[in-house]
DNA sequence: CGCTAGACTGCAAACGATTGCAAAAAGCTA
DNA sequence: TAGCTTTTTGCAATCGTTTGCAGTCTAGCG
């Protein structure tokens, strides 16, 4: 079918194995047959076999990125992001949706492993520490995102404590003090982190913590619109909401819409990571940026070094931390002292709401 | 490092060929030996290498799925679709993104071809029509989304013509009459079957066409923008607008916030394929399904079939539509014959635009 | 001119599976 | 038990590369 080595150095008149050395440029072979062979090569439209070289290399130049789910936005950029680097080097991308599901993890991994990828970066559900611990003596891996506690392997994480701590300092800067928090499950590094953030900037301002303004829940928006509405009931409103759970913030802008609450005018709202929408949403969303580009960047650069070191690229370094940026749009509001009680009301009486009863779909 | 055939050949004491024999089961071993060789091979956790397999047989149970990005949210659940059908018939599914670049697309293809991948399902650029018509030969091709005119290759469609027509005649007879279309280019397939939808609806309703009404442009937020901008600019601006180009809608979205024009009851807004946010925005938007999912799995289908088939997979059928449906959320409302004039115009003098002006991000 | 070192090259054995062919074993009939 | 058919097995080649080893060639030197 397709033209092989041999027919290269049938062209040529030379053995295969010079042909193979040649144009795998091993400097064993004479410039001349190297350029005669490269030339003849091109002539014939000859490309390796990746799956015999494989064979024989124990390598396949193929490096798996596993996540969760594709409906992450960071998680979008994150594989756009390795796929362009890894494929400038010469390896293509193995993109595997893992589904959060610890079973499918775990034959995803071993599939890949049989495939002999060269390298991983994986978002470990936290479920699979040994399975990873084990393969990571065959094959180079980073974990991305989260940490998995079961294991000691290298992994890139986001500064959520930072993000977090950016953010509400943020809010308070701007005159807050009674600030919602939805964070994500307390059972996720990134939750407890989130929150632990959000606390230590409370307390450098001289706030209390109070805890009917802290909701944890699961990264869904059904989660953002019940957290919301309970924040929204409390007798003290916030004048300020931050929705550190991604998915979440669906819902709690449902919420607003429905009961009319301008924001940023009668509330201010700080998000967890960007989504695409949200600097065209009006008001433009302001949110903690993760650094999902960053991140993703790290973890190639990582594994890509641990690739090239052969069995002990380990640098000594365990975690990497990228740091998280604050990025104002319209969201957030500077808040008088004095009219933090306003928050919660809407400033005109609810007129609009005859249309608000969702049609049901029809087929 | 892990164990091969030859290791459980040697602890059954047969021959590599027989032990090749019992675990792929091609029958030509006793009943007893070929128990007795799975069993060793479980115990010894064999598990076949697949590049060697591959080498051999030229398969590798590699299926790719090439894209132009992730973040198109059809194309993240055609990724998760295809990616679980594949992966229960014992397939890793390739996901790349190329990026809508021609040469890269380019790239990527012979890359996969080297790889032997035994199946691609492929969202074509349109630019490498004579390679993928090439790569045919070689390997199962189906094309998905659109057509590339250049080859006949199988290809699985969104029914857009229908689609347009079916958003296009609920708009009318919700009594709309000046329907503004923001829709793709017209150098792409779908921009054109779009608009002629939207045409054929038109005419049938006895409504006549009105060029100031229609927009063609790029698949990006700020198309959406302009197109809103001057539709609602025209002396007699629109009723309703159908957004027939996804990416667009945020763009449209934005301007009927800065213009305070409230959706449905200034303005009716219907949009061609869905986004996760969608329903969770205030008014929730109305959508004419693409059938993402069908599409996605009907192409699988097709594969497997072309797969199967072993060369003449072809049932003579060329093109597959997959049919569209309409989703009616809260954005789209009745008009009375009479006040079709009234649209355009916000319904409250802009007493809140204070806030609107864009603070600029800082760093 | 002969000899040796060094640079190239070719032979052949891997890598781990699959598979055609022939030999061995088993089952059957007479 | 011989003779035949039918399973079942093993040998060895093969897929397209890479690579250790040994052989060939050239050049340089005395």
């Amino acid at each position: 079918m397709s033209v092989t080595l041999k027919d290269v150095a049938q062209a040529a008149r030379v053995s295969v194995s010079t042909a193979s050395r040649a144009l795998t440029g091993t400097g064993l072979t004479s410039e001349r047959t190297q350029q005669r062979l490269t030339r003849i090569a091109r002539e014939l439209g000859y490309r390796p076999n990746p799956i015999a070289r494989g064979l024989k290399t124990g390598q396949s130049r193929l490096v798996a990125l596993l996540v969760h789910n594709l409906t992450n936005a960071s998680f979008q950029v994150m594989a756009e992001v390795v796929q362009a680097r890894l494929k400038a080097l010469g390896y293509q991308m193995l993109l595997c949706i893992g589904g959060d599901d610890t079973q499918q993890e775990s034959d995803t991994l071993t599939t890949l492993v049989d495939h002999r990828i060269d390298g991983l970066i994986v978002v470990p559900t936290g479920k699979n520490g040994a399975q990873l611990e084990a393969l990571a003596k065959d094959v180079p891996i980073v974990c991305l995102v989260r940490r998995d506690d079961a294991t000691d392997l290298e992994t890139v994480l986001a500064d959520d404590p930072q993000g977090a701590y950016l953010g509400t300092r943020h809010l308070i800067e701007l005159g807050h003090k009674r600030i919602g928090l939805i964070v994500g499950r307390q059972d996720t590094t990134s939750g407890r982190e989130r929150l632990s953030g959000y606390v230590r900037a409370l307390r450098e301002a001289g706030i209390a913590k109070d805890d009917t303004l802290i909701h944890a829940g699961h990264f869904v928006p059904e989660t953002g619109a019940t957290c919301a509405r309970k924040l929204l009931d409390l007798p003290r409103p916030p004048s300020a909401i931050f929705v550190a759970n991604h998915e979440a913030t669906l819902g709690v802008l449902r919420v607003t819409a429905e009961r009319n609450i301008a924001i940023p005018d009668d509330l201010s709202l700080l998000c967890y990571e960007d989504m695409p929408w949200f600097e065209w949403h009006r008001p433009a969303i302001s949110i903690v940026d993760n650094g999902a580009r960053d991140l993703a960047n790290l973890a190639v650069d990582r594994l890509l070094h641990r690739m090239d070191a052969k069995g002990n690229g380990s640098d000594g370094v365990r975690e990497y931390r990228v740091g998280a940026r604050l990025v104002q749009r319209d969201s957030c509001r500077r808040i008088e002292a004095t009219s933090a009680a306003r928050a919660g009301k809407p400033k005109s009486a609810a007129s609009k709401s005859k249309s608000s009863a969702a049609k049901p779909a029809k087929v």
